[in-house]
DNA sequence: ATAATAAAAGACAAAAATATCTTTTATTTC
DNA sequence: GAAATAAAAGATATTTTTGTCTTTTATTAT
């Protein structure tokens, strides 16, 4: 469904959100520990969702990524359009060019409500509400790969 | 969502299930012409997908692949399974090993639904049914990539 | 039987995704 | 200002996916 970057990415974020709650920024160290994600790897697209400016980012001592107020109402769909692109989300789901009603796929009638429901799970879910689950115990952001 | 190699052998199942009702069989090569894949590439996916009785195969002259009418009705979830496996299925939709609803990660709540409506549709769709609608002009198999 | 055909098998190649490592740059603390 | 810290940038490595090519095997038609 999703590629194991963007995962990363989100689990990242999920986590950032909650330490940004608190005030507080966290290193790429930290977070690959946390959601037990290579680190390297998880710092590269760190680096991307904050060119992108989905995340802030801080060098230095005592620096680290944070979100700010307005970030932390992104919803999944701006994180993984931003990782993945929106192939998931706009796309055939037999891989041809283009999508439409007028000329569809075997699979195009099937798919279309599905690819609808994931559409509204990434853009009615924020940043926010998931760390918010995390944060109330409700689930858990460290579990085995 | 699905791997290249999984939409290709869909969209080749689908062409074989419609010469198999007119009693014919068809080779890789009118295949991968008709379906708009790559031929090497497509025929090693009918290879396992024979190795695994989901098609059938006959070599040497009017041989060519085709589907008994029992394999008609093999779901798409068979499909699926045989060539990308079940992650998409039954896995974490952020990757984590285990999904349960014991220890559900941050996307559980909204991601088990979404996967219960993939399983129904991979499970309640069968080859039959997708070739029977570009039989009856209701979708098209050739389309741009 | 022989030749032609088409899939099976296996080796090989290219591209993309995943992962790591090193150097540079910005920032903070002292 | 100097030292320490941590992200940014860029180079490199590995693995997986995607794609191709060659040889072998089975089958059919002549
Ligand atoms: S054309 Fe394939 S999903 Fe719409
Ligand atoms: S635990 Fe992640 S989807 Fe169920």
């Amino acid at each position: 469904m999703f590629s194991k970057a963007c995962t990363y990415g989100i689990r990242a974020l999920i986590l950032i959100t909650q330490r940004s709650n608190e005030g507080e920024k966290i290193g790429a160290k930290e977070i690959a520990e946390v959601t037990a994600t290579p680190e390297p790897f998880t710092a590269k697209i760190l680096q991307q969702l904050s060119r992108q400016g989905i995340i802030q980012s801080v060098k230095g001592p005592r620096g680290g990524f944070y979100l700010d107020d307005e970030q932390q109402n992104t919803p999944l769909y701006t994180v993984v359009a931003a990782i993945d692109g929106d192939q998931l989300m706009t796309g055939c789901g037999l891989g041809f060019l283009e999508c439409s009603d007028e000329k569809p796929c075997p699979m195009h009638a099937k798919f279309k409500s599905i690819r609808a429901s994931i559409n509204k799970m990434l853009q009615s879910t924020t940043l926010k509400d998931l760390s918010n689950d995390v944060e109330g115990g409700l689930s858990f952001l460290s579990l085995k790969n």
